[in-house]
RNA sequence: GGCCCCGUAGCUCAGCUGGAUAGAGCAGCUGACUUCUAAUCAGCAGGUCGCAGGUUCGAAUCCUGCCGGGGUCACCA
């Protein structure tokens, strides 16, 4: 449409209607936000006018007589300042129809991506226990992120990084230990510092068998570094099946502690310190609100600031040995040598002071050839029939993911995850999950759906060869229309959902997609003669081809969003 | 104090990366079921897009400065 409009000035230019030297960067072409005025819009006469020194309306009048000369073009108005409006042949919207159904699931697929690899990055939670509901959101997210990107036309990968590294490992295994001593029915308390959830119970009972009587009695040494492979390994076989019940799988779990001790880590800042990038240094203390008991200290530094970051930050301690952050360049690095072309992390949205330097790193380790995007998840508030229901560690009312899906199910916990912004706090209310109304969108989708292949039975079960094959020229309604034009709409939300990495578009789209099915729908019940079945074969061919359609569409957009499309609800 | 995110209808939120009269859903009011699922639909009402400037043909959208809410801030991972 927009080459076509491209095309039309271009030949304005070669009949010498408009001066040669004209930038058409600024031209947009777009469906107009109220659609009574046209089915696409144009800028052009409006952005053209100053450069071409002519007036706004006489470009558009000019650029309609160009257009009209297209058979798909039906009219073209000028409007307003200089806006031109659009209105296709229907032809050009119903023939979306016979294409969803021959396309079925690969309709609306973008070459987009051109096959450039992606790795996503997501969950990521610490392996020291199950997932709770601040991860659920960030899985969702990322998973339906990665679905829509490989729609898009991507290759991804999902991956998760396991940070088997740190010392939050060495209190998971002090923890089972204490675990493993009660399985042997010695006394034992939990004091600070030690994860005291149940969940480790059945991890001491599993050590005991494995090993038997050897651990009791010894000093931390003999056994620290066996518990925290063993502990490690039990508590993401744990996150594996917490992930499994909302259906996620990733293509990569990678550990951060294979990067310590192969001189990765090492090899990843040497090639920073070629940049000129690493030094050593002293930070000065943050503006404003001074730790307690701060002192300055001379650490080795990589200069973020370079690469957009406000300070400084540090890669090691100043007892020499690595912060969080080094292992964490070099495993960008990582993925980098992997020959990703785009990277993608999601995180939660306490790691928000984290991003400028991870951006920087990655600007720096790749001379900024790779892009790297962070989408942060702002919190899950849960509620409780509207109450406000906190959630603490201490308190016990620590509400997990397993918790969550077991309640509502896979489906609406995704759905609901995905009805938001990233970047928006998101409400999670039980009941209303629960609720099978109009207020709760996932039913309002699978409804329409539902309601499709209920039709759909009532004729026969026709085939979709004989759908594609229909006479859409039947088509005429108003809001069959509608129906369609929001059909055509889909190929180019995939492309602006993907390209943006925002899935909930996909959700808003799919709500406002079945809004127009019932909506035609309904008409059958006020007008006898709006019935998707009537007495009219070659219509009621034609009307069954365009909800044929919707289902297709639904079903792809749910299915990018990893929800499962019901055939029935009862 | 620095940085990041948010501020749009009474409530919860969209707004297609600058377009025309800013849209849904809940809640409120009016209506529509002997029919392919009323788990639905049609209509009414509801707005200084936090405030003030700037950029231009044109701003909820971009820039600057404020105000308000949340997150985060060296040897934690």
């Amino acid at each position: 449409m927009k080459t076509l409009v491209l095309d039309s000035l271009s030949a304005l230019q070669t009949g010498a209607e408009l001066p040669a030297d004209l930038d058409f960067a600024n031209v947009t072409v777009e469906p107009p936000r109220d659609p009574l005025h046209g089915d696409m819009a144009t800028n052009a006469a409006m952005v053209l006018a100053r450069q071409a020194g002519m007036k706004p309306r006489d470009i558009a009048q000019a650029l309609a007589g160009k257009l009209l000369d297209d058979p798909r073009i039906a009219s073209a108005d000028v409007a307003g300042p200089g806006f031109l409006n659009l209105r296709l042949a229907s032809a050009v919207w119903l023939q979306t129809i016979p294409q969803a159904i021959k396309q079925g699931s690969a309709f609306g697929r973008s070459a987009l991506g051109a096959g450039r690899r992606i790795n996503v990055e997501y969950v990521s939670a610490n392996p020291t226990g199950p997932l709770h509901v601040g991860h659920t959101r960030g899985a969702v997210f990322g998973d339906a992120l990665a679905s829509l990107l490989s729609f898009a036309g991507y290759d991804v990968t999902r991956e998760y990084v396991i940070n088997d590294g740190g010392s939050q490992i060495d209190t998971l295994a002090r923890s089972v230990y204490l675990r493993y001593l009660e399985a042997h029915d010695r006394p034992v308390s939990f004091p600070d510092g030690v994860y005291p959830g149940d969940y480790l119970i059945p991890v001491g009972q599993a050590l005991k068998e494995r090993v038997g009587a050897a651990y009791l009695d010894q000093p931390e040494d003999v056994w620290l570094q066996d518990i925290r492979n063993f502990a490690t390994d039990e508590m993401m076989a744990l996150i594996r099946s917490d992930l499994a019940l909302l259906g996620i799988e990733m293509d990569v779990f990678f550990s951060e502690k294979s990067l310590y001790g192969t001189g990765r880590i090492e090899a990843c800042l040497e090639a920073l310190d070629q940049k000129g990038l690493i030094y050593q240094g002293v930070l000065t203390p943050p503006k404003g609100k001074e730790p307690e008991g701060w002192e300055p200290r001379e650490q080795t530094l990589f200069k973020s600031t370079e690469h957009g970051d406000d300070v400084d930050r540090p890669v090691k301690k100043s007892d020499g040995s690595w912060t969080y952050f080094a292992p964490d360049i070099a495993y960008h690095y990582d993925k980098v040598q992997r020959g990703f072309d785009e990277l993608i992390d999601v995180f939660g949205a306490d790691h928000g002071g984290y991003v400028k330097r991870m951006k920087a790193a990655v600007s720096a380790l790749t001379d900024g050839k790779v892009p790297l995007d962070i989408k942060l998840c702002q919190l899950v508030r849960l509620f409780k029939n509207g109450e406000p229901f906190k959630m603490s560690k201490r308190a016990g009312t620590f509400v997990l993911l397993r918790d969550v899906v077991e309640q509502v199910g896979p489906d609406v916990t995704r759905f609901v995850m995905l009805t938001r912004k990233n970047d928006a706090p998101l409400d999670f209310d039980f009941a209303k999950a629960l609720e099978q109304s109009r207020d709760n969108p996932v039913f309002y989708v699978q409804y329409a759906y539902a309601r499709v292949h209920s039709v759909m039975a009532k004729a026969g079960n026709p085939a979709d060869s004989e759908l594609a094959a229909a006479d859409t020229a039947h088509l005429q309604h108003p809001a069959e229309l509608a129906l369609v034009q929001k059909l055509a709409e889909w190929p180019r939300l995939v492309e602006l959902a993907a390209s943006h990495h925002e899935p909930h578009r996909i959700a808003f789209y799919l709500f406002d997609l079945a809004s127009e099915f019932h909506s035609l729908q309904h008409l059958g019940k006020v007008e006898p003669e709006m019935r998707f079945i009537t007495g009219d074969k070659a219509l009621s061919t034609a009307r069954l081809a365009l909800i044929r359609a919707v289902a297709v569409v639904i079903s792809a957009g749910l299915g990018i969003l990893g929800v499962t499309p019901m055939k029935e609800m009862r």
